[in-house]
DNA sequence: CTCGGAGTTGAAGCGCACTTCAACTCAAGG
DNA sequence: CCTTGAGTTGAAGTGCGCTTCAACTCCGAG
């Protein structure tokens, strides 16, 4: 045991991601794994890494496409160095400091209603498109894109 | 124009969702619409302000069961006061908390990553189960509940 | 060599929040 | 009366992020 590296249920028990979800992944190009002769996949340690950013990821509310398309923009030939996760991390800063943001604008418009007991669709701030959470990524939209914005 | 009710066509501009949207949440019985003669929706216009709520409570990350299970909660029989729209805005007000609590936590965890460039599961705050921005609702798990929690 | 647990695949299913479609009816203006 | 735009229904489809299933193979301990 503890060899180079790890099969599909080392690496779901050590990333406590379930092994469907990592061959879902490995579809989607998110993750790789080398083959045995017997077809089996072998992960080298370093797709722990990118789990882990795949999951953290998805905390902020990254969809795995945009995921993915980060994990691409990583260095290829090269093992990516802690710099390099930095970086792809700082990507995110952002879009969770907007996502915080509206959030707490949410609360702070919802602790006004609550005082005027409005709930007015016209004059509340509360919904006020151009303002809305839009597009977070994450399934079924979480946060309001305009009915329609997608295909317009 | 200006009736007292108003058509799902009306509401749905008035409102800013889609006619089938409001369909679907007449089905799950979150709203109600009397009928004209010719078996069309007619909607008081306090339905507007559910429509508001439901939309609000969909940013503040609440699932449309839920939603339902706080519009049952209204008092039947009078038209809801706004004091007892500001008693439902203040049961999601904890949860938009501590949703903006873990995003926060999240984003300093982060920030110590970028920091350190570890992104390593077994040393990292940053995932750490049971401080999971659990199951918040909203189609496909947003915030990583462990796989097959909802089946424990 | 045998056995059982772990792995493989493609296809299908699930949950949520809707949208789209076809086929039909209603309502209002000319 | 006729047309046109808005409304009606149930059924099916969509997108995301998976899980489940069946049928099969692999690998390592005994």
């Amino acid at each position: 045991m503890h060899e180079a590296t790890l099969t599909i249920g080392q690496l779901a028990e050590r990333s406590g991601v379930a092994p469907s979800a990592l061959r879902y992944y490995e579809r989607l190009g998110l993750i790789r794994a080398e083959r045995t002769g017997g077809n089996q996949r072998r992960y080298a340690r370093t797709e722990l890494r990118r789990v882990a950013f795949i999951r953290i990821s998805q905390q902020v509310g990254v969809s795995l496409e945009e995921i993915r398309e980060a994990l691409d923009s990583l260095p290829s030939g090269r093992t990516p160095t802690p710099d390099d996760w930095a970086a792809l991390s700082r990507a995110w800063r952002e879009r969770l400091d907007e996502r915080i943001r509206l959030l707490g604008k949410l609360r702070d418009d919802l602790d006004g209603c609550i005082g005027c007991g409005c709930l007015s669709l016209q004059r509340c701030t509360l919904y006020n498109p151009g303002d809305v959470l839009a597009a977070e990524g994450a399934g079924a939209r979480l946060m309001l894109p305009r009915p329609g914005a997608d295909r317009a």
